[in-house]
DNA sequence: CCATGAACCTGGTCGC
DNA sequence: TGCGACCAGGTTCATG
């Protein structure tokens, strides 16, 4: 399910629920669920962990336990809401246990889903690019760390050491929307096109923020609220309809290991002696 | 340095 | 209706 604004809205719809809550224990249902600690590691004497904060920071959402973060990333399948009633949801892989207050649910169908414990942001920091929001994230860092890379531009673009947050839907509208063949050379494209990259980047991306993210084929998450950006989709799982800008049948084609979904008269293809 | 494919899992869809 | 093949919004690891 979830790229950057998928995980921003859960961020957004569980951080009420939640800050000023304490948690008092945390039950694994798959034990792989919980990554890099056991269940004691977070009860810590008698020592109340209250939740500081919950935000995001790449995919993963984190509660801020102030001596330490919980780090939830949702990976393909995973969800993150307060429970509704009472029963046990099917594909619950833990729950945390708040004090005065419905159970936090971890629920995954996949079982790719991992919760960390962390001293601090650190440890996912070094392992991550910016924040394609965030005010580091300018036109000339993105020119000038592409041409630093001789990657495939898809690749490159789902690569969160690069860059944080981008995954296969938001990749291919932004794609599509900038004119770029998802398998151009990093290196090669113009700084036009490296300018409109980057406005799509953070335009497609505050656009689906406000739309509370995509869902589809009736996948919904936040208690089965749903986001509306799916509406907006312009090329992803298009395949087989005609392009809105030229009427060109758009094609799914494999791009890094990954469906993708292209137009091939409007996006350019920028390789090595082209321009 | 870069690309590719497998692995981790379960469920939905499509074609026959 | 049944069944197998294939696909899925992510990430990591081994291999060439």
């Amino acid at each position: 399910m979830p790229e950057l604004p998928e995980v921003q809205t859960v961020v957004n719809h569980i951080r009420g629920d939640l800050v000023g809550k304490n948690i008092v224990g945390i039950i694994p249902l798959w034990g792989k669920s919980l990554h890099n600690f056991k269940p004691n590691d977070l009860s810590i004497k008698n020592k109340k962990n209250r939740i500081l904060d919950v935000r995001r920071r790449a995919k993963f959402i984190i509660i801020d336990l102030g001596d330490f973060i919980i780090a939830v990333h949702l990976r393909m399948t995973g969800k993150l809401y307060i429970q509704k009633g009472s029963s046990i949801p099917k594909y619950a892989r833990a729950i945390i246990k708040l004090e005065n207050s419905k159970d936090l649910i971890f629920d995954d169908i996949r079982k790719f889903g991992r919760i960390y414990l962390y001293k601090n942001l650190t440890e996912i920091d070094s392992k991550h690019g910016p924040e394609p929001l965030g005010k580091e994230f300018t036109h000339e860092w993105l020119y000038d760390n592409l041409k630093k890379k001789n990657r495939n531009l898809k690749a490159l673009l789902l690569d969160q050491s690069f860059i944080a947050g981008l995954g296969n839907i938001y990749v291919d509208e932004i794609l599509w929307e900038s004119g770029i063949h998802p398998n151009s050379i990093s290196s090669t494209i113009s700084k036009t096109k490296v300018s409109l990259l980057h406005n799509s980047i953070q335009n497609i991306l505050k656009k689906a923020i406000n739309n509370h993210g995509t869902t589809f084929m009736s996948f919904t998450f936040l208690n089965g609220r749903s986001g509306n950006y799916s509406n907006e989709l312009k090329i992803f799982g298009k395949q087989g309809e005609p392009c809105k800008t030229c009427g060109e049948l758009i094609k799914k084609i494999k791009v890094a290991g990954r469906g993708t979904h292209i137009c091939s008269t409007c996006q350019k293809k920028y390789r090595p002696g082209k321009k």
